[in-house]
DNA sequence: ACACGAAACGGACCGGCGGTCCGGTTGATG
DNA sequence: CATCAACCGGACCGCCGGTCCGTTTCGTGT
């Protein structure tokens, strides 16, 4: 693939800039991609070469946000980054996510009503599946590890983390989900 | 309210059973109302009229399928129904919801996505939720209950279960969720 | 500087869907 | 049997995701 032009970046910028201030302005709310495209000061043609789709859009947009947690998982510095002990990374990346979320929380239900059916296959939930599965079934080898991953990503609905942080802001969800992660891997565990 | 004209009761009947026979005939697919209504042989503000929306339908079908264990919970034998160790009825009321989800998967799809922003005020779903975080709350007072009880509930969304039974049957859905019930409500625990 | 083809643009257009409305029909009641 | 509220059906509405195509713009080779 050939690099983009320069209207091309430009417009994918102007859309996503867009898509972020329509959800700062209107919270949860149902965004439509006439408006996006408004707002961007683009056609809708030009949305939907863009990103493809309704869901396409909101998990680039996602994926932006990820993007720092991601290198910092596969690439930085423990403990977030490869070298420390399993326990340590798996505490140290939901209190990261837990951030994000709390950050993020109209982005993240915008991001779940369009992915509803294909949740598993969006890159992003994959790779955070994929590094929880991982350090769980190293923690705790007899467990499923697959299905507790996904659980634990449970954590960060869009409207569950709305409730939480609304009655006790993130530093209740990132108690709850720091207790119940260390309930999951146990101190003795290695 | 005064009862229910025959021509009504009846019709409200012959929409629900064609919306369980469309969801068994499509999967998880996306089923329309005029679809329903057609099927049901009735109009389409016959279908509003009695369930309200969308929603309310899935909500309804969902209720429906759910009495059963309801009424078990609040009234029956121990250990599902009042009487039992708060750690037998959590195992047990997990374990029912476990072999209802497997067996109703489309039905769990259609009620999430269609319930999607408001989820939590689906009245099932508080039922079960209240439910557990009362076990939970007793098992282990110092957690975060009420988020732990959303989270257990997370083991029946949709797309998981549609996972877990798929490659391993209902055995391993229950089996991971008793696993992870144990380790959140361990033995010691009174 | 210019010409030229590929790539991108934008907005009219389409089909489908959730939800509403209202003129006609039906079932309970006395 | 008369009466009337409740109910029925399906035409209708507005919105939205997604497509299409005539027009414009960008980058490259000359």
């Amino acid at each position: 693939m050939a690099a983009e032009r320069a209207d091309a970046a430009r417009n994918r910028e102007a859309i996503l800039r867009a898509t972020e201030e329509l959800l700062a302005l209107h919270g949860p709310e149902r965004i439509s991609l006439d408006a996006v495209a408004a707002r961007a000061g683009v056609g809708k043609g030009t949305v939907f070469r863009r990103f493809g789709s309704r869901t396409g859009l909101f998990q680039s947009l996602l994926a932006e946000r990820a993007a720092r947690i991601r290198a910092a998982i596969d690439g930085g510095p423990p403990p977030l980054g490869p070298g420390a002990p399993p326990r340590d990374r798996l505490l140290a990346f939901l209190d990261e996510l837990a951030g994000l979320a709390a950050k993020n929380i109209a982005l993240i239900a915008a991001h779940e009503q369009a992915c509803a059916a294909d949740k598993h296959q969006d890159p992003t939930y994959r790779r955070w599946h994929d590094h929880l599965a991982g350090l769980v079934g190293q923690l705790r080898p007899e467990a499923d590890a697959e299905f507790v991953a996904h659980l634990l990503l449970g954590s960060f609905d869009g409207e569950l983390v709305r409730r939480m942080t609304g009655s006790g802001g993130v530093d209740r969800l990132r108690a709850a989900v720091r207790d119940l992660a260390t309930t999951v891997a146990p101190e003795s565990a290695r």
